[in-house]
DNA sequence: CGAAAGCATGAACGTATATTCAGATATTCG
DNA sequence: CGAATATCTGAATATACGTTCATGCTTTCG
């Protein structure tokens, strides 16, 4: 049983590399992202990622809406709308706004809603 | 111990709704998504929600660069980009092409590298 | 041909995450 | 004040996902 065939574990070795000279692109003006960049923006991604979140942007594109419109608009539970709207409220991509026991939502800035309408343009094709 | 408070599952019943007239935003355009669109959306943002791929495409946005080079850039088995690559991939994100026994991978088109730099741009503050 | 390099792939394991459930807080109204 | 409404929150469960491990495939070279 204890048969493990060790086949060099493919560590991290350059073994080849070197190859053409570099011609770098039209656009190539950013250095590579370090591992704490790429980590910060793919948690900016992330929120953007999931089909309830992104219903709610949409939705909150064309106007302001308080969390039970947003769930009875998604035919799902509040618990889960605020659950949702809490990770956008904590990226700053919503704000709100309390009136009486309501809460109303709205997109914090024009950044998330151009982001949102050139990638939903681009995947319509 | 049965004892399970039904506390009415939180249904999705619109109670309030209609508060204000819908203003609508200077930039309302599009409707709503639908769930398939929205899942079909963040199935896009979630490629991009991985910090190995994103620097993948940091690198990737400079200039072409073969599976190998890749791993020992970011320090990782060669599998594991390899994985990811399939990924961006089967999204066409990037393309490849093959030289001998190596494989070069580049940004599919200027699409991903524009919003790459776009959002890259709007971290930076 | 046979070995090695470069890359791809499937299974498995560990972790992250979205929803549900139960309950708490705050506000309005009788 | 007490009940009802609107929202928030913590814990738990189920599922999705990324890496590792082992192996297969293709090409190059001796």
């Amino acid at each position: 049983m204890t048969a493990r065939a060790k086949s060099a574990p493919q560590t991290t070795e350059n073994h080849c590399s070197k190859h053409h000279a570099l011609a770098s692109h039209p656009a190539a003006k950013l250095p590579p992202l370090t591992v704490m960049e790429s980590q910060r923006m793919g948690e900016f991604f992330a929120l953007l990622a999931d089909p309830t979140r992104l219903r709610l942007v949409s939705l909150l594109a064309a106007d302001e809406f308080c969390v039970c419109d947003l769930a009875s608009s998604l035919s799902m539970t509040e618990s889960a709308i605020s659950h949702q709207l809490r990770a956008l409220r904590a990226a700053r991509l919503v704000s709100y706004r309390k009136e009486g026991r309501q809460v109303f939502y709205r997109l914090h800035d024009h950044h998330v809603l151009e982001l949102y309408q050139t990638v939903r343009e681009h995947l319509e094709e």
